[in-house]
DNA sequence: CCGGCAAGAAGAAACGTTTCTTCATTCAGG
DNA sequence: CCTGAATGAAGAAACGTTTCTTCTTGCCGG
C-alpha cells in the first residue's frame, strides 16, 4: 500500500472543475457562490481527504498568531510546582489571549527546545522568570516580543506585571505579628521576584515593628531538609515563620510537629502565598494571596500593546489580599 | 514614531549586496561562502533587525512538526488535577517527540481553543482522554494523526498506550487484602479508563477471593463529599477502601481520621494509582504504581509511526508495579 | 594552452494558500 | 436597445523562505 501524495488546494480545484479562489471561497465560508457549488467543492475535499496547510495559510494571511508562556521552575525537584498557581495562571492568560485574536502555546522553559521548536511566535509570556532568565534572554535575542509576570530580579529592562508582594506581606506580618518577634523566613530553589519582594517585606516590618529576620534557605523541599532548615531558624530564636508560599508552608507544618512544636502555641506560622489547602489544614495558615487571574489578564493584555507597537507600555503591580488564620491569629484591634 | 515594516530576507540581500540565496546560505550556516561575506550578512541583518519567517521556512522546507500534547481534564474542579503524573507524562513526552525531530506543544483540551487555533499539527497525544472524548473527535475530523494514553472506554478505533491498570489493581488486591474482605471503591470525576480499569481489576479479585466490591462515586474532591462518600461504603459494610488515585486517597485518609476509623486497624486504605506524597503520609498509603514515562516513550514512538505512515501500528500495555505498604500491609507467606 | 575541479554566487522555481483585479453573463429599468 | 448592478468565477500575484540548477572565475596539472 503506497502513500498517498497530500492533495493541495490545486487538486481540489481541479476535481471539482472550478478555480482554486472558488475551492478557497467554498471552504471559508467567504466570496460569492451558489450553495450547489460550495457543497461540490466540500464533496470533493473530502473525497480528496484535503486538509488545507495552515503554514500557507498563515504565511499569505495573518500569520499563525502564536503566543508563548513559559514558567519558569521553582525548586523543589518537580518539573512543576505551585500547581494551583500556574493552572490559574495559565487558565486565565490562555482566555486573555484567545480573546486578543491570538493562540497561546504553553511551551517549556527551556531554551535548547525553544531553538529546537523555531515556532513562528508572535510573542511570549515569561512566568516567573529566574534571575539573568535564560529564556527570557532567548526571546529578546530573537526579537520576540516578551514580558513577564513576575520579575527577573537581575534585569532593569522589559516589561513586566506582578504582586505587591512586599506590601502584601508587610501588612500580614503587621496583622499577626506582636511587637518585637523574631521572624525566621525560609525559602527554598532559584531566587525569584515574589521571594526576594516577600523578604523585603518582612524586613519593612521588622524594621517598624523593632523585628528581627532571620533567612534560611533549605536545600529542597523534602521533609529532612525542611526540618533542618525548620530547627536552624528555631535555634536561631525565631518564635514565628514564614514560608515563601503554600506547599512549603505545608511542609513546615509537618516539621513543627515533628519537633514537637504547638502552631501557633510555640510558633507561629505564615505563608507568603495562598491556597485552598492552607485553609484546610490543621491549623488553618494565615497567608497572603496573589490574584494570578488578574496578573495574567493584565500581562495578556500588555503584550497584544507591545506587539502592536503601542507607545508606552508600563509595568503594573497588583495589591494582594491577607487572610491571617489559626497559625498566626489577627491581632486585636 | 512610525512603524517599521519588517525586513525580509530581499531586504538584507539588497543592503549586502548577495543574492538571497547567499542570505539564507550565510544565516543558516550552509552553502559555500566565505567567512567574510556571512560576517557581512549577518551584520546587516542584525542591523535591519532581520527576523526570518518561521512559517515561510516551514512552507518551502519541512513544515513546523509540531505534535499537540492535549490531557483531558480530571474531576475535582481544578483545571489540572493528578499532578504528579501530568508533570511526569509531558516531562517524557516532549523528550521523546524531541527526539524524533517534531516539536511538543502542549495545548488545552478544549475544541473551541483549537479550533481557533488552527495550529500545523502534525500529530496529537490525547492523555487521558473522556469517554466520546470531543478532542480526539476534533483530531480525527481534521484528519491530524492522533493517539492516546489511556482510552476512550466508548470508542473502538483508534491507537492507544496504557498502563496494565486493571492488572495492577487486581495484584495489589490479591496482595494486601484477605479473603472475603468487602472493599469499597471510591471515584470521583468523569469516567476515564484507568477508572474504569481499576474497578474491572477490584472486580476480578472480588471473583477471586470472595470478595464482595461496592462501588462509590463522590460530587468532587471536597472535604464533606469525600466523607460522606466514604461513610456510604463503611456502613455499606467496607473494610478496605481504594481510592482512584493518589490525591482522592489522601483525602480519603483525612475523611477516615474525621469519622474515628483508624488506618489499617478499622479500614485498610489502597490507591490505584502511586505518587511520593502517599508513602509520605501517616500511615503510608499502599498503591500500584503507574510508568507515566514508558507510556510517554511508547506514545510518542508510535505516532511518529502513524505519521509516517508505517503498516501496522499495534496497542501497547505497560505492566504496573505494587507496593503494599502500612495502610493495607501485604499479607503474609 | 587546455581541461577539470573547486569555490563563490545568482536566478528561478517551489511550497500552498489568500486576495485582489478583472471578466462574463444575466436581469431589470429607462 | 442600452446601461448599470448583481452574481459567479477565474487568473495572477503576493506572502518569505529554501533549494536546485547553472554560471563564472581562478588555480593547478598535464
Amino acid at each position: 500500500m503506497s502513500r498517498q501524495k497530500k492533495a493541495t488546494i490545486r487538486d481540489v480545484a481541479a476535481a471539482a472543475g472550478v478555480s482554486v479562489t472558488t475551492v478557497s471561497d467554498a471552504l471559508s465560508g467567504k466570496g460569492r457562490l451558489p450553495e450547489a457549488t460550495r457543497e461540490r467543492v466540500h464533496a470533493v475535499a473530502e473525497q480528496l481527504s484535503y486538509r488545507p496547510s495552515a503554514i500557507a495559510r498563515g504565511l499569505r494571511s495573518d500569520g499563525l498568531g502564536l503566543i508563548a508562556i513559559c514558567i519558569a521552575p521553582a525548586g523543589g525537584g518537580g518539573v512543576l510546582t505551585d500547581v494551583g498557581y500556574w493552572a490559574a495562571i495559565v487558565t486565565h492568560a490562555s482566555q486573555a489571549i484567545l480573546s486578543t485574536g491570538h493562540a497561546p502555546v504553553l511551551l517549556p522553559h527551556n531554551v535548547e527546545m525553544l531553538g529546537k521548536l523555531r515556532l513562528p511566535l508572535d510573542g511570549a509570556i515569561v512566568v516567573d522568570p529566574l534571575e539573568r532568565d535564560p529564556v527570557l534572554a532567548y526571546f529578546e535575542r530573537k526579537r520576540i516580543h516578551c514580558l513577564t509576570i513576575g520579575r527577573d530580579l537581575q534585569r532593569d529592562s522589559g516589561i513586566w506585571v506582578d504582586d505587591d508582594t512586599r506590601e502584601g506581606v508587610r501588612q500580614l506580618l503587621l496583622a499577626t505579628l506582636p511587637v518585637g518577634t523574631c521572624l525566621g523566613f525560609i525559602r527554598v530553589g532559584p531566587m525569584k521576584s515574589y521571594i526576594g519582594d516577600a523578604v523585603d517585606g518582612a524586613r519593612d516590618w521588622a524594621a517598624e515593628r523593632g523585628g528581627r529576620l532571620l533567612v534560611q534557605a533549605g536545600a529542597s523541599m523534602d521533609a529532612p531538609q525542611v526540618e533542618a532548615a525548620v530547627k536552624a531558624l528555631l535555634d536561631g530564636g525565631a518564635h514565628a515563620l514564614i514560608a515563601q508560599n503554600d506547599r512549603l508552608a505545608l511542609r513546615v507544618l509537618e516539621a513543627l510537629r515533628s519537633l514537637g512544636k504547638r502552631v501557633p502555641g510555640d510558633v507561629r506560622l505564615l505563608s507568603a502565598a495562598d491556597a485552598p489547602e492552607l485553609s484546610r489544614a490543621e491549623p488553618a495558615i494565615s497567608a497572603a494571596q496573589a490574584h494570578p487571574a488578574r496578573l495574567a489578564e493584565l500581562a495578556a493584555a500588555r503584550l497584544q500593546d507591545i506587539i502592536r507597537g503601542s507607545g508606552d507600555v508600563s509595568n503594573a503591580k497588583v495589591p494582594m489580599d491577607i487572610f491571617p488564620r489559626a497559625s498566626a491569629p489577627g491581632l486585636s484591634g
